[in-house]
DNA sequence: GGCGCGCAGTGACCTAAATCACGCAGGGCG
DNA sequence: CGCCCTGCGTGATTTAGGTCACTGCGCGCC
């Protein structure tokens, strides 16, 4: 019970409620827990709440027929997961499932409703929390639409390794947690071309990989192929 | 200014504010009139408000250096654009321009946050328009990463005749208000490969167009089309 | 009436990326 | 140890879709 109340504290959203309302919400969360790759809720279901990530790491994805995933964003612990759902009662846009071993607690989305009408600063951060969402899919479309795929892997790991890479001597470098697949999804292509483009992207020394070890060796380089610029060469 | 009390109260957002914070609202808030073409904001600029569409239609767009560009949402009259930047403080994500002759009212973001603080059926509202903008958005990133341009222009073409035809014996018309180039900035490709996708979709008597006249033949079939199946024929 | 403009259609490319088909390395485990 | 599984790398091939370059039409306007 405490835990669930102390988990609840450290979450962006809850963070500021007055410890009785806190109390509350914890008494009426119901926790759950995930393996990796198990999933949580599936698309077109319908959605009852939202979920607290307490630890863990939930992927929302969209998949095609033929198999093909798209994943569309990944929250960590302290973020929420389906309030588009709880907001609009829509059934789920999309599939999520576990990217690693993960506690998630469930909160009514009448209670959800009902703390946003008691308390402004919780609707307020919703607001801002799905604001960020907005941007990052905004994002997400641009670069789908707009981007080659090495643009996108090279905006990819750059984002990944200013977020959990340490500076050395050599650059920025960061162990990757996903594979060519997982990376894939992100970024929206196939396995194949995302090894074929980590390929090139080591030629041209702008990284370098070694196992799962990613080295940015040229940051700026790196971001300038990012945001674009049709480098012909041999 | 009862012309404007009257706008607001037509608008989704702030239709159920009471009598006289609507006033108030409207007192503080401040006309703005484009032309069809006309730019309202550019991405990354400081966001300072919101802005009510009253007439006309304003499309939210990105753009690549070679020019190309792809839109990201449409809002028309009694929608709001720019909340992105108003409730996370950042830059406007994305460039927005008059679709046609177009009016808004721009509120100042303090004003916002302060009616979300204070009434907060506006913010549940606000929260439930976002949650419509990321549902369209992730079908979007779907569509994108996961469909071909015929799917997508189906799925483009039947919604459009769904929202705006009407049922006659041949089957839903309309008449396709945006250019080949503006269907190809909606749906991520370029005017030659609308141009030619029409005529496919033409030559398999799923639709009809004449001139800008666009009659869905076979309105089951252009569903299914739009969900995928690699219908392989001669 | 003729000229210019914007938009649609289309043929002939070209190229990025997807698909197919392998082979190979590491690592857990019977 | 030998094996199976998973993930990676890579060549060969195919294909979708982007690019270029024209044509032609409708329309407004001088």
């Amino acid at each position: 019970m405490t835990d669930k109340l102390e988990a609840l504290r450290r979450t962006k959203l809850f963070s500021d409620l007055p410890q009785d309302a806190l109390r509350d919400l914890a008494e009426h969360a119901v926790e759950r827990r995930l393996r990796r790759g198990e999933t949580l809720f599936v698309a077109g279901e319908e959605a009852r709440g939202l979920y607290v990530i307490v630890r863990g790491a939930i992927r929302a994805y969209r998949e095609s027929l033929s198999g093909r995933e798209q994943t569309v964003h990944v929250e960590r612990a302290g973020s929420t997961i389906a309030e588009v759902p709880v907001f609009d009662d829509g059934p789920h846009p999309s599939n999520a499932v576990a990217e690693e071993d993960t506690l998630v607690l469930f909160i009514d989305k009448r209670d959800v409703k009902k703390l946003c009408r008691e308390h402004p600063c919780i609707a307020l951060g919703a607001l801002k929390a799905m604001a960020g969402r907005l941007r990052h899919t905004a994002a997400l479309i641009e670069r789908l639409s707009l981007r080659g795929v090495d643009q996108r892997l090279a905006a990819f790991l750059l984002e990944e390794a200013e977020r959990y890479g340490v500076r050395t001597a050599r650059g920025l470098s960061v162990e990757l947690r996903l594979t060519n697949q997982e990376i894939a999804a992100r970024i929206g292509t196939v396995r194949e071309v995302v090894s074929r483009a980590l390929a090139r992207l080591q030629r041209e020394s702008l990284i370098e990989l070694k196992g799962r070890r990613l080295t940015v060796l040229d940051e700026r380089g790196l971001a300038l192929r990012a945001e674009s610029f049709i480098v012909r060469q041999a």
